[in-house]
DNA sequence: GCATATGTTCAGAAAATTAGAATATAATTT
DNA sequence: AAATTATATTCTAATTTTCTGAACATATGC
């Protein structure tokens, strides 16, 4: 670069800013102490510059700020060991949660207001979304003990809690209960895991929950069946736009699997 | 500005940084998390560029940052008040803070190295300097109590204190002590008003300094005399190249002149 | 006081940014 | 599901900006 380059330069900074930075009555000019001013603040804002530079071509494995939403019950299980691991292995990604139902979340990230959501699986990804498994959990009976009759015993004896069906979990429970369904049925609503089982710990009714999320808040007097099909499973999937698939996604999915490692499934 | 042109900008903004910062499988095209993050850094780095610029702008009294100067014996009397001030009346501006000889303090202003200087002026401001005047010191003997005969007499029997002599004041006193000084005239030169003061204090000699110097450390046991013709003073001014002359010199000055309000000159 | 080195100003040249037209494509509508 | 519409991108030309090189000005050193 020219000498008299950086002197229009200079001159063209000077108009703008309203400023005398350097003093032409010496050879070579003096910086003014404006110009001292000014020059210490403007190499501020070019080191956070070159900074804001520099960490966008090192930072290639998984940096960002990430949306992401996660279901309730995910939330409890899976929220925050995989902050832990996100703080731990890409400290460079900042991440913003959000809580909500499955299908709302889907049409969050439907909508590109989220990156990625962790929900329950439906059978399908809804159009324009793709789903990359997660976790995959038995859904399992709560019952109070000695009640040691089989399924249908069960619906005719005690209330059957139902999480809400609204819910992705909840329409899987929904369909494996329909046949057990008579006129004498029980069935009471909730939205709370926590309230369920607290039902079922005091011997009000049974229920139908993912194993991990049951086994959590089991009583004493409360035991688990496994007597339902074994391909009754919920699927926690992280939910992502189909086409566009931001760069990081498989990154971020090893964050969700690196915590499998330290927390057993069953 | 055109769609095109923000178009090809962002295109190339992706190249430099070589990460995609939007995801363009939409419309309209989305941030993707990586954009995300860049964009709000560069918000950051952008308000602080233009707060410089705005600051810039609104700040024409006093902003900068400013080197200046004192000689040791202004730096007891002058700086803590000008400090003060400064912060109170001018807090966009900086200052740094050197002492020295006046000689060693002008010649720095005149290399540039400094923005100004508080000296004991001599009779003409060297080349390319010139002297705003601050205040004003009469300088006037303090001997031990009791030896109230004329100064040939003081000299004659007491040793005289005197101020280093290289220095602003050291050279006002010789020029004046000149006259006096005999064979079995006994000097001291100290280069601390404090240590001088002390030992007249305890009756071990006389000297000449500046008033409100002699004053501050004045013991039970002295005393000061004023019979010294009154012209006898040394100036306290501001030293600053001639030519070049910052702006914000004469708000500079007005600094050192509020606080003689506040503090009586003796 | 003159010579030299260095900074500034002024022209034209080079580089960049930008607007407008053509093309491509995501979203919408039928 | 196909056509339509709206919107983004690509391409080229024009504009603006920035830069270089020569002439000029000026502070410093001898």
């Amino acid at each position: 670069m020219t000498l008299s380059a950086v002197s229009t330069q200079i001159k063209t900074l000077e108009e703008e800013l309203g400023v005398l930075l350097f003093d032409r009555a010496h050879r070579p000019p003096r910086l003014t102490p404006q110009g001292r001013a000014v020059c210490a603040r403007a190499e501020d804002v070019l080191e956070r510059e070159t900074a804001l530079v520099a960490e966008c071509q090192t930072g290639g494995a998984l940096a960002g700020r990430f949306r992401i939403g996660f279901v309730a019950t995910a939330s409890i299980l899976l929220l925050p060991d995989f902050l832990a691991h996100a703080q731990a292995e890409a400290p460079k990604a900042q991440f913003d949660i959000e809580t909500g139902t499955s299908i709302a979340l889907e049409d969050r990230v439907t909508a590109g207001q989220l990156d990625a959501a962790v929900v329950t699986a439906s059978q399908f990804p809804p159009p324009g979304l793709r789903y990359d498994p997660l976790l995959r959990e038995r859904l399992v009976l709560a019952c109070p003990e000695g009640h040691d009759r089989d399924l249908d015993g069960l619906f005719r004896t005690l209330p059957f809690f139902h999480f809400q069906p609204q819910s992705g979990i909840g329409k899987l429970i929904a369909d494996h209960v329909v046949p057990y369904q008579m006129a004498d049925t029980r069935m009471i609503y909730l939205d709370s895991v926590e309230a369920i089982m607290e039902c079922v710990n005091r011997g009000l009714g049974f229920t139908l929950l993912p194993e991990p999320d049951a086994r959590r808040r089991l009583g004493a007097t409360a035991c688990l069946r496994f007597d339902t099909p074994d391909t009754l499973t919920r699927d926690l999937v992280l939910v992502t736009s189909d086409r566009s698939g931001f760069s990081g996604l498989s990154g971020l999915v090893a964050l969700f699997h690196a915590e499998r490692r330290d927390q057993p499934t069953g």
